[in-house]
DNA sequence: TCAGTGACTGTTT
DNA sequence: AAAACAGCCACTG
């Protein structure tokens, strides 16, 4: 049986790197569609998940890193998608049209 | 048990 | 165009 939350683990671990994705494509792609703040919440956690979860490839549907105030440091989510290619400016993702990676599309 | 909260998103004012 | 409202589901006090 698998969770909620090992799910969202599970897609987010598949995103290539130098990708990202949204709360909303993942929601969408366990079949929930509107339940994206469980994909927070689950995000949430994974810092107690092993292996660990590359959350810093998950940001709003605006490609914003809202998700950064959760981490150890707010700057390390930039500094990890900058070190993957992903330009980051202004706590927003450049190029985030390119850069997205759909589940429902790319994994499928 | 009820109410408040949250790393979101889409629709309606 | 910007702001407010409403769903969504799990967790905590």
């Amino acid at each position: 049986m698998e969770t909620f939350a090992e799910r969202v683990y599970d897609v987010v671990r598949k995103v290539p790197k130098g990708r990202i994705t949204t709360y909303g494509a993942i929601a969408k792609f366990l079949g929930t569609g509107r339940s994206s703040r469980m994909v927070g919440w689950v995000l949430n956690n994974c810092g107690m998940e092993d292996p660990p979860v590359p959350a810093h490839r998950v940001v709003n549907r605006n490609g914003l890193l809202t998700g950064k105030h959760h981490f150890p440091t707010e700057t390390l989510m930039q500094e990890l998608l900058e070190n993957e290619g992903v330009k980051v400016k202004d706590d927003a993702v450049q190029n985030f049209e390119k850069k997205f990676w759909d589940p429902n599309k790319e994994l499928l």
